[in-house]
DNA sequence: GTTATTGCAAATGATTTGCACAAGG
DNA sequence: CCTTGTGCAAATCATTTGCAATAAC
């Protein structure tokens, strides 16, 4: 994990004048700790999973916290439930493929995209603060020999399967 | 409302094997009577105004269906709730741009993004069958005088105000 | 010492669902 | 008739919140 985040979020902090705590630190921590998408249950499992234990309520709290410091981002993938994304401080303006066939996210990067929308906006009048671009595809690869296998589950129900707490 | 939406609905419904009911028509008409964007909730209260009165569930349920039968589009505006776009019959491909300061939803079409967004997602192995892009940003008239007077509350709160049952 | 933070459990709000009755084909 | 659709109320599920106990600063 890049060591400045923690140092990132501590200058957010200060200057709204609120506290450094051991459960905002782990929280930060664990979710820098990979490039993965993430739900809020999921981290909260992933944490509990430490010998520390957080609340549930706090871990919601410190996300919404995170994504206010703009350290975080949330972004929709269509299931109904809010996904964070931890790569935007490293790729700010990346977008997102999801394969209709297996699910699977993929992250790319391209400027002229940016580019566009930018000039767009402006001739709209506008000033561009946050673009989201989400591209629902099918695999060419996997066109012609059939598809993934969780593909119908998917297709069925229209969305990503919901878990039980 | 174009005429041919029910019609429409009909093929869909005669392929599935589903039926033709008083209440799927009623919602079709007050579905597509304006080109606004609504949620499950505001448009029950519409038809509920109406003398027939349809249950909230079968909202629900028959927006699912128009989605399905690919006469209807879910957005997501931001605000944890459904929206529905009953525009995209005659845009195919419009985006959305969000106004930070008042909310304001704006439809607009590029075919030049739609380009580049095909090309991208070629590039990458897939076949775009659906792009959604929100774009987020400020008015720059306003930008100067100040802002909309809807300003200081959504910005509070981040998101477009939940209305109460 | 204040004031912000946490944990817990209860509340909320959008959406879904089970079931008995009604109504298309 | 035989299924699918509807209405109702209860259930779900993600998320939020009130409040008393804790912990920053």
């Amino acid at each position: 994990m890049d060591a400045g985040i923690q140092e990132r979020l501590d200058v957010y902090i200060q200057k709204k004048g609120l506290r450094r705590t051991g459960q905002r630190e782990e929280i930060v921590e664990e979710v820098f700790s990979k490039d993965e998408h993430f739900t809020a249950e999921e981290l909260y499992d992933r944490i509990r999973k430490t010998t520390s234990g957080i609340s549930r309520a706090t871990v919601y709290r410190t996300l919404a916290l995170l994504v206010e410091a703009d350290l975080l981002r949330e972004i929709d993938l269509g299931d109904n439930q809010t996904t964070y994304d931890p790569n935007f401080l490293d790729k700010p303006a990346h977008n997102h493929l999801v394969c209709i066939d297996c699910g699977k996210v993929i992250e790319f990067e391209d400027s002229h995209i940016e580019l566009l929308n930018d000039c767009v906006t402006r001739r709209l009048g506008f000033r561009a603060v946050r673009e989201t671009l989400k591209i629902e595809a099918t695999c060419e690869q996997l066109r012609l020999k059939g598809s993934c296998p969780n593909l119908l589950e998917r297709r069925l129900s229209g969305r990503r399967l919901r878990k039980k707490r």
